[in-house]
DNA sequence: GACATATATATGTGCAAGTGGATATTGGAC
DNA sequence: GTCCAATATCCACTTGCACATATATATGTC
């Protein structure tokens, strides 16, 4: 069986939003009050959000009470990790070093939330 | 030294369209021409996608008489493995399965590749 | 039962950005 | 001059996101 390609999985992670809310819930439960304070955004926002992981399988919920308490379902990264495997092949055994790539690349990460697409790399051919 | 999260790669690849070319030109290189006919699309558009994942790193382009190959650069692509890491832990030494998982999410992969999202997956919120 | 709490959901608005199509132009290589 | 490809515009369309506000629903408390 061949697995195409996580086209869901990518667009729902490929939000800055989003992925801070799958850092949170990574390594614990998460109530949506939490999840407010932590990305400063309003509760109809967040939940919003929260919708999107939920459809995506990236996030499960549980009541607690009054409250929603959400936590990381990793299927979906699984499948973007398997997604990732004929390219692994490409870098494996090659001389490529990650360290040497973050380094040329290097983002000031702390505030790199809001930026899209930094100038980085490019030789321009022309 | 902190590595944030590959917001840009996650961006870049979550276009179908280039996810397409990273597909042709990963295990060999691609002239323009070539990459137009299997994406199917116009030249000036492919050159805009290429130039997208140029800027990201995700390709190099090499000079051949008039034509232009394209080849993959897989760094940005470990520098997403790497932030799928710590995730990685979560499901390590768990109970999960990715096989379930997949038959439940089923995609009709084969004629995937020319289709974009397939009805089967989306549940999209609107 | 009345009321507060926590969250989901709905609606409307504004806005910015990405995408494809089309076409024209430019520049280098032969 | 011809070929290949990059770039530049312009256009139309769609989508995603945040914000604000209102409402619904379930639960727990008094």
């Amino acid at each position: 069986m061949i697995i195409g390609m996580p086209a869901a999985v990518l667009e729902v992670i490929a939000e800055p939003t989003r992925r801070r809310i799958l850092d949170a819930v990574r390594g614990g439960e998460r109530s949506v009050g939490e999840l407010v304070e932590i990305v400063g955004m309003h509760q109809p926002g967040v939940s919003r959000h929260l919708k999107v992981l939920r459809t995506a399988g990236l996030v499960d919920v549980r009541r607690d009470a009054q409250r929603r308490l959400y936590r990381l379902r990793p299927e979906p990264l699984m499948e973007l990790d398997a997604w990732l495997e004929p390219y692994r092949a490409e870098w494996a055994g090659k001389l490529y070093s990650l360290e040497r790539h973050l380094h040329r690349t290097a983002t000031p990460v702390t505030t790199a939330v809001a930026t899209t697409v930094t100038t980085t790399t490019s030789k321009e051919p022309r």
